[in-house]
DNA sequence: ATGAAAGCGCTAACAT
DNA sequence: ATGTTAGCGCTTTCAT
């Protein structure tokens, strides 16, 4: 019940100095004498206070814990983007609140009002669907939130990531290149920015390039899993589909053994190309040819934005999306 | 700079009430007229006014988050266990501050202080090594700690978990049976309460029954993950191993692929099974047989067990260990 | 270099 | 049913 007695009232009483010094000691404020600071480092180590976050974050209005939204923290690639901003985090001494978004009816929007209520002190979004209502949420919140691994095409937003539309577009090249004449595209939501403004734009700009004529049938809408990538297997090869560019890593996984298992040979029969890079495109057998990204790095990156704008309040210098090198490498899903 | 303007006074003064009331509304309490109520109701909506978290908490000594320790969000063991805790500390309002352990230079211990001095309510400690220090932080801790998919040997900090022990009897006792003479256990730290009170206990035992002699030098130790597992294969072969129960997935993944691009063909060569049952078990080709445990539930079991301890406060029955039940399902890896 | 005192925005007795 | 008031534990002017 007695939860964190020893308080910054009774260092300073058992220091014979005032809260404010205590409170100076404790912030590394320099205007304290030595032998006071001293002294007050050893009644706080007696006594073995510990400052009250809560506290501190009422009085100064600074919680240092910032809110990360994720879609699926199973998804390698949300993690592996999770785990660059957690260790930025933990660098520039921030926590973070982490949050599912796909979480029982909890709506992405009431998870980030949520967040605000909380004070954190900034946000940063990882997911692809970012509807106009949560656009507007970020725009008048007090705090800055960064979109990490994807887009939005609110100019406002920043967001660090990839040339989505450069890299399907070299992807779906790569995949004509090899005389394939069905290439099946397998994303998410076609409404999400990152779909329509990005790898559609990119999947049809190979295509032109190559003369062959767009399908809409060619282009599959699933939600990012490894069960819907294994569906989608027969119905691609029924559809006289012979290769496919692949958003999602565990999609494509499941695409492959979904074909695997149906005895259509990969890459002999069906050429795989995978977006994410994850450490899944080099387990399954055979590896998967993949647009690479550096995962970590786009997180760590979109973390250390987050500080600067946390800092700067409002230098819109920093609003500029940050475009990281994307790659690609061939592994064994393409011949 | 003005964040958060709209306060509990501006409310009240607004609705012609006092704080007291707009707190009664905002928290529920039936003692309120309800035309004072929706006054109320209508000023915090015209006004858009959000609860300071931070002030609540300050307040109420309660901050509806609680801390959650993970080593690696990008092992799969770990993230469903965490998907698992997140659903139910959504459902029962709670937030979750998630650190990852192993980040840089940052010890469990520190990780765990700081997540105190942020006035969670409780903590999930994701892990299997729990230092002496560790768990002593954990005792004299004002709030409850649930470790989850792992134990101490503190019979005062509850678990959630399967029965280590037997599993992997029950694995290496399969693989005996099947002939091999030279089983392998993977594991991480033989200093890890997990693998020095119940897996290697389990192996022993599983080797006692077959009348096999324990050898030492097939006890591998290393840290989780596909790369290790991976580099493991060759040294496995070279001793004459047969099988393996390897614990962690990611390893036997890497280890799978390392026999397999070593043309050591798993089953006829070499059996393997896996300990934790994520989705890398089906993933994998061949697909790993493995002790299966309800990873989802594991977690949610946790924070269920610690909404309980956060509530009543020292109800010594609720310090019992729960165990769930595991499986054994067999898939390719094993003949 | 140090202290006094006023909040930060809320909850929770205690009155009425 | 509603209001008054005293904190929660800290930071931060403002004095000195």
């Amino acid at each position: 019940m007695e939860k964190q007695s020893v308080t910054i009232y009774t260092v300073a009483r058992e220091a014979n100095v005032s809260m404010a010094t205590v409170s100076r000691v404790v912030n590394g404020n320099q205007n304290v004498k030595p032998e006071t600071r001293d002294k007050v480092l050893a009644v706080i180590k007696k006594l073995n206070y510990r400052p009250n976050a809560v506290a501190r974050g009422l009085a100064s209005k600074k919680t240092t814990t910032i809110g990360v939204v994720i879609p699926d923290i199973t998804n390698d690639y949300f993690a592996e983007l999770a785990l660059g901003i957690d260790d930025i985090a933990t660098m520039y001494k921030y926590n973070m609140i982490l949050t599912n978004s796909d979480a029982d009816g909890s709506s992405a929007i009431k998870v980030v009002q949520n967040l605000f209520a909380k004070q954190v002190d900034g946000v940063i979004f990882m997911g692809h669907d970012i509807e106009d209502q949560l656009q507007a949420e970020f725009s008048k919140a007090t705090v800055p939130v960064v979109v990490a691994g994807s887009l939005t095409n609110d100019k406002n937003i920043p967001s660090v990531r990839i040339d989505y539309e450069q890299a399907t577009k070299e992807a779906v090249s790569f995949l004509l290149k090899h005389g394939n004449k069905k290439v099946a595209l397998l994303i998410g939501s076609r409404e999400t920015t990152i779909n329509k403004f990005n790898r559609i734009p990119g999947y049809k700009a190979a295509l032109k390039q190559a003369h062959v004529k767009f399908n809409d049938s060619l282009v599959f809408e699933a939600d990012d899993s490894y069960e819907n990538g294994y569906k989608l297997a027969k119905q691609m090869v029924k559809k006289g589909i012979t290769a496919a560019f692949v958003s999602d890593d565990s999609s494509a996984a499941g695409l492959l053994n979904g074909l695997t298992d149906s005895n259509v040979k990969v890459p002999e029969d069906f050429e795989i190309i995978t977006g994410n890079d994850t450490k899944l495109a080099t387990i399954t057998r055979p590896t998967l040819t993949s647009i690479t990204q550096p995962l970590y790095d786009v997180g760590a990156v979109a973390m250390r934005l987050l500080t600067k704008l946390m800092s700067n309040d409002n230098d819109d210098e920093e609003k500029q999306p940050v475009i990281l090198q994307h790659g690609f490498e061939e592994r064994q899903s393409t011949r």
